[in-house]
DNA sequence: CAAGATAGTGTTGCACAGACACTATGTCAA
DNA sequence: TTGACATAGTGTCTGTGCAACACTATCTTG
């Protein structure tokens, strides 16, 4: 007995999750493996059913937080997908969600839902469910588009980082490499972050300057 | 006796329309008022439930057409809204479009769930039902901000146009004077449209030559 | 203490955007 | 017919912002 009943049909609403993080100089996507049908075993986004009582953006919170165990992400609303055959259960719409993590959030764990949890370089990704290759692939390209526009880029960093880790991001993100000078004047232009006054040593080389975002939480447009 | 029984509980989902135009000079949109309740007899976005067999931009247009008989249009997701409360029938997801059309496509007419149809400047909004006018606001910021680097703008033409009239439409949408040697140096780099040979003459002035997009129907991103 | 690795720093040239004013061609009214 | 009016159409200059470019500084390690 199905209890909840309408005089006409309802389609399902999900919310799915693009995490995106740099793992190893490459952009790198969080994906889990899933456990139930449809799609068993096979690899997709983070994902879940809108509760009745949240609101969209809670729902991807939430289900990101189930089923891998993150949480403190920037998140930002993609695009809502609603092709009536994406999903063979029943009429499902997704709307997604793309989300931003330094490359530290590691050992993501496998909740719910989920048999297994893992990062994927965006050049190595396995066999996807739904229409999640192409969800990400969207994700993929607004991700680019903003670096250019807005300070989505400060997503990927930890909350004290080096001007040559911040640049490592956006050639990452960018694929190509780009010149350190011309990089910290228009970083620095931009007035949005300072300096610790402290600086991190790591390899046989000079240490570098700690850097910190002057306004936290705050993601500008630019120019 | 409802006859479309779920295991878990499923919201509605609907898709707006924000349609807009120029007017008189002014940025305008196109609304119905409400023939049923809730909100009945107040103003609103044309928009409606989504069909089980429909993609989403198939519902936009078709609730469009249904509700405004205006068709033809360029259509673009917006915004998906879901907060729980903003129906206080049941819990509504509404999938958001933004449409553009030349300001020639007159007297829309009313039909099925549209007491009424009418374009309102955007200076000038009446009273609007669910969480519309937030959906308006954020189509007109997204209207302005693709103004400057995609080809959007085109939208609002009709097949042949004059280079006064373009301009117009930038400056009514970025709601100030543009430089008309500036404009149409600017324009004409994109070698996106051509001369079609022949001018209008409206007016007690010289006519202006008439222009057509090249290749239509291709948004581009520009720069 | 020499080699190696990354941090950090300014100047120049060029392309593009914005400021700017006059002539051309039509209508209309006196 | 002609002068007033209205919009169409056209080029130059100047400043600003972005891309190209090389060397010194500071640390570790052998």
């Amino acid at each position: 007995m199905k209890p909840f009943c309408y005089d006409y049909p309802h389609p399902a609403v999900t919310t799915d999750i693009a995490l995106f993080t740099i793992r190893e100089e490459r952009l790198a996507v969080l994906l889990i493996r899933r456990r139930a049908a449809p799609f068993q075993g096979c690899w997709a986004l983070p994902g879940g059913f809108v509760e009745m009582d949240e609101c969209l953006e809670d729902c991807a919170l939430r289900e990101l937080a189930e089923e891998t165990g993150v949480t403190g992400v920037y998140l930002e609303q993609l695009y809502t997908f609603g092709k009536p055959d994406r999903d063979p259960r029943e009429r499902i719409i997704s709307v997604t969600y793309y989300a931003l993590a330094p490359s530290e959030i590691l050992s993501p764990v496998a909740g719910s839902d989920a048999a297994e949890v893992a990062w994927f370089a965006m050049d190595a990704l396995p066999e996807l469910a739904f229409d999640h290759r192409e969800v990400i692939a969207l994700a993929q390209q607004r991700l680019r588009a903003k670096l250019d526009y807005s300070t989505v880029a400060f997503g990927f960093m930890q909350e004290e980082f080096t001007l040559g880790e911040l640049q490592k991001v956006y050639e990452t993100i960018r694929g190509e490499a780009l010149d350190k000078r011309n990089f910290r004047k228009h970083i620095l232009a931009l007035d949005l972050i300072g300096e610790t006054g402290t600086s991190r040593r790591v390899g046989n080389h000079r240490p570098a300057k700690l850097y910190r975002v002057q306004h936290p939480g705050a993601v500008l447009y630019i120019k």
